[in-house]
This record gives structure tokens, sequence and C-alpha cells, in this order.
DNA sequence: ACTAAATGTCAAATATAAATTACATTTAGT
DNA sequence: ACTAAATGTAATTTATATTTGACATTTAGT
């Protein structure tokens, strides 16, 4: 499932998938495989992004 | 740094390490690994450990 | 229409999470 | 003290997250 949290909280702060790659120190592929939905990232780059976009883990990466 | 907050959650519901790793499907080395701090767990795993102990990714995995 | 930047996607290589097996130590109960 | 369960930890293997390099498509500006 895509994750459309990030994607907008991504749009809200005008940063490209580059720009929040080189951010967090990944590549551009895994923000967008992240954003695309078809996989699972670790904790530690899920923080990185979380801090980068202001905002918490339960806001972008949370699921029911 | 250790996971104090997953080691008092899995207490509070009196898990012994190896039925939460039951529970999520992992082995009990791995829930020890996560507890004592030195690694990096997927979203995915963090996620089926907060459903397990009734807790949200912010409350277990945040840090500052 | 043309251009450049952003995004989607793929195959192959590399880094590391997680499994497996095994053994040592600690903790709680009797 | 004795025992069994729980926990700590290490080496090796397996699964998968992430990188790298590359190319196609979409989007926004002129």
């Amino acid at each position: 499932m895509k994750n459309l949290n990030m994607k907008a909280a991504r749009a809200a702060k005008d940063y490209s998938q580059q720009q929040l790659a080189d951010i967090v120190g990944v590549t551009r592929q895994t923000i967008n495989a992240i954003e695309k939905g078809d996989y699972n990232p670790t904790i530690k780059l899920c923080l990185a992004i979380c801090k980068a976009l202001d905002k918490t883990l339960d806001e972008l990466f949370w699921e029911d």
C-alpha cells in the first residue's frame, strides 16, 4: 500500500524525492520505493524521514 | 541505546522474549537484540511488536 | 513543441536484518 | 543447593533492504 502520508509531508516541505534522500542519506530510489509502498524500511530510516519532515512515526508509518 | 520502553511494555503483558517472538513471528534472539538496542529492525516488525504490546510506534520506537 | 527536472521502474551488486545453532549466565521457584 | 525457565551473547547462514547505474515517462516552465 502506498504511503500517501509521507508523500504529502514531503510535498508540504517542497522537497523532491532526491532532496529528501540527500537529507536522510539514502538514494532517491529508496525514497521512491517507500512512497510507492512496496517495501519495508528500517526504523532508523523511518526516524530520519520523520525528523526531516517534522512528523512522528505514528503520523507517517502507522497502519491498521 | 537500550529499548527500555519495549522491555517495560513486554513486562506489563507478562510475556517472555520467546512468547513475544512467537506472537510477532521472529526468533527470541531478534527480540533480545532489539531490547538490547544494538540494532535496527524493519518497520513491519516494529508495527507487529507495537500491536502485540498494545503500544504505538512513538511510544516504543521514537528517539531524540 | 522544446527543454530540464522530477518521478517511475528495472536488473545486478552490496550491506545488513533476521534465522539458525549453540552455549553461558541469570532469575525465580521448591 | 538444585532445577528449569528466561535471558545474554556469539558465529555462521539466509533473506532482504539499499545501492548503483541506467533508461522511460511525466510534469512544469518558456
